[in-house]
RNA sequence: GCCCCCAUCGUCUAGAGGACCAGGACGUGGCCCUUUCAAGGCUAAGACAGGAGUUCGAAUCUCCUUGGGGGCACCA
């Protein structure tokens, strides 16, 4: 490459990231890593009725959780800023009166209705160059009148214009296709074409890298490149991440489920909430559109840089795999640390509602639930009974197959008897005294240490139960082991 | 409607003319382990959209069809 690696990530303050956004942040990342090159965050706040307040921190928050530093940007500066668009509008407005003075663009005055009407009746071939074929004087009156405008490209109206694509080929489309586009708005402010055209040529941006929503643009760009007599930077559109369900981009507005009725996520901070690990979802993004080679599904974002191409990179788009998002972020949370994980829960659990969760009993539950969970959700399914008051237990829940309610109230008695007599109240010596249980009353150890888990958890799915009799202690299980006994032998009311 | 992009298991993908009766992963089924559920181990089913070419030979190249997607703002 002639020139040094320079590449952007340029979004909107609209609000939070897009996990498409992140995944082109990304890519632009692995790319400027891997060739040693520059990666710059831009902001394009061209649109002032979009502007959301906070969204400039969300988006660096955002990328800095993800563990994508930039390397010129906002709040680290660089020698080719400003890097926010709305600081530099004189820039902008200059080569747009360049354009202009060139006979490259003009001065169009069409009100919105009548563009509005323009776009009713046509079968919508773009704007019909009304105010191109104004006259010197149409243009003076026009001025003088205070009339306020918009500047428009002059696009070729013959001819084709050809953008190479380095992951999908040439592109060719004819100029006749093409609207003369608004250059400056208005208000003052340039268009998302002009000012991006303008700073990548100006940031000497070496490769865009964008979603592949953008491919029509390329040629109207392409034509201002040429416009402006600069060179157009290497293009290549990564492929489009879609919908699970359902139909069209991942969106926030279409809301969809995974089979096991998971919620499909979409925005940054709603993967982060949820307990997603950044690792797990930068491993999980790598792998849309790219992939590692070599058979490997599991790698770091170094691993990822060493060897990250453009030639790997596969134009079609694709849903949004969110299972296999709750599977990797699963395989991390398992190589966490003790520590690591008792966080996690904390962090879990009093997102919740949980409060006051004692320190130590974190680190004994941790281990219990580590293989068993995939994100915060699970955590609070799998660990929130051990903080409960009160157990929900029913009768029906309760009573194990081929059992009865008097074998349950047996088996509960008696299990209490046994507990409150054991000398220790340990995992091993639990087990062994209620397998003895078990064999005493006749039952199944599957049926006797279901009742127990049904009365100690309230689930019928939970870990394993001698650890967690141990962690509840003596005196919980035993008062939720009579609890339970109590809701057998009340005939059931309302809870 | 017009323009553009794309097409391998249900899903994410490997595959750049012979190494492919197509490999991996998620998911799904089964077995093992087991007090439930996981985790782990083993295992099974599962795809080159269709049709014409080119070629000794095509998942790989070309064309058409079909299907999917994207875009047609003084939004980005």
């Amino acid at each position: 490459m002639d020139h040094p690696v320079r590449v952007r990530f340029a979004p909107s303050p609209t609000g939070s990231i897009h996990i498409g956004s992140a995944r082109t942040a990304l890519f632009n990342w692995l790319f400027a890593r891997h060739y040693g090159g520059r990666f710059i965050l831009r902001i394009e706040d061209t649109d002032q009725n979009r502007f959301v307040q906070g969204s400039l921190e969300q988006i660096i928050d955002g990328l800095r959780w993800l563990g994508l530093d930039w390397d010129e940007g906002p709040e680290v500066g660089g020698e080719y800023g400003p890097y926010i668009q709305s600081a530099r509008t004189e820039l902008y407005r200059e080569w747009a009166n360049w354009l202009v003075d060139q006979d490259r663009a003009y001065r169009c005055y069409c009100t919105r209705e009548r563009l509005k009407s323009l776009s009713d009746s046509q079968d919508t071939q773009g704007y019909d160059r009304h105010c191109r074929y104004l006259t010197a004087e149409d243009h003076a009156r026009k001025q003088a009148d205070g009339e306020s405008y918009v500047i428009r490209f002059k696009m070729p109206l013959e001819g084709t214009t050809t953008v190479h694509d380095v992951i999908r080929g040439d592109i060719t489309v004819e100029n006749s296709g093409l609207t003369d586009l608004v250059l400056m708005k208005a208000d003052g402010f340039p268009t998302y074409h002009l000012a991006n055209v303008v700073d990548d040529h100006f940031m000497e941006i070496s490769h865009i890298l964008r979603g592949e929503e953008w491919i029509p643009t390329a040629p109207v760009h392409k034509q201002l490149y040429d416009a402006f007599g600069w060179e157009m930077p290497i293009i290549a559109h990564l492929p489009v991440i879609l919908n699970p369900n359902g139909k069209g981009k991942l969106s926030k507005r279409t809301v969809s489920f995974t089979q096991d009725g998971r919620k499909v996520l979409v925005l940054l901070h709603e993967f982060r909430q949820a307990g997603y690990l950044p690792e797990a979802l930068i491993n999980f993004l790598t792998n849309i559109g790219w992939s590692f080679g070599d058979d490997r599904e599991i790698f770091t974002i170094t691993e990822s840089a060493e060897r990250f191409d453009l030639s790997r990179i596969n134009p079609a788009g694709g849903r949004f795999p969110m299972e296999k998002l709750g599977w990797l972020n699963g395989v991390y949370l398992r190589q966490k640390s003790l520590e690591e994980m008792v966080s996690y829960l904390r962090t879990a659990l009093e997102g919740a509602g949980y409060q006051d969760l004692d320190e130590e009993m974190l680190q004994h539950i941790a281990p219990l639930i580590q293989t068993r969970v995939q994100c915060y959700e699970d955590v609070v399914a799998r660990a929130g009974f051990f903080f409960m008051e009160v157990v929900p237990v029913t009768p029906e829940t309760l009573i194990q197959d081929n059992m009865t309610a008097e074998m349950t109230d047996r088996a509960l008695v008696a299990t209490v008897e046994t507990l409150e007599n054991l000398p220790e109240f340990e995992t091993q010596s639990l087990e062994e005294a209620l397998r003895s249980l078990a064999e005493a009353l006749g039952l199944k150890t599957k049926q006797l240490f279901g009742v127990l888990r049904v009365a100690l958890t309230g689930q019928t799915v939970a870990p394993p139960l001698f650890e967690t009799m141990a962690i509840l202690g003596r005196q919980t299980t035993l008062k939720r082991l009579q609890a339970a006994q109590q809701t057998l032998s009340k005939p059931q009311v309302e809870s």
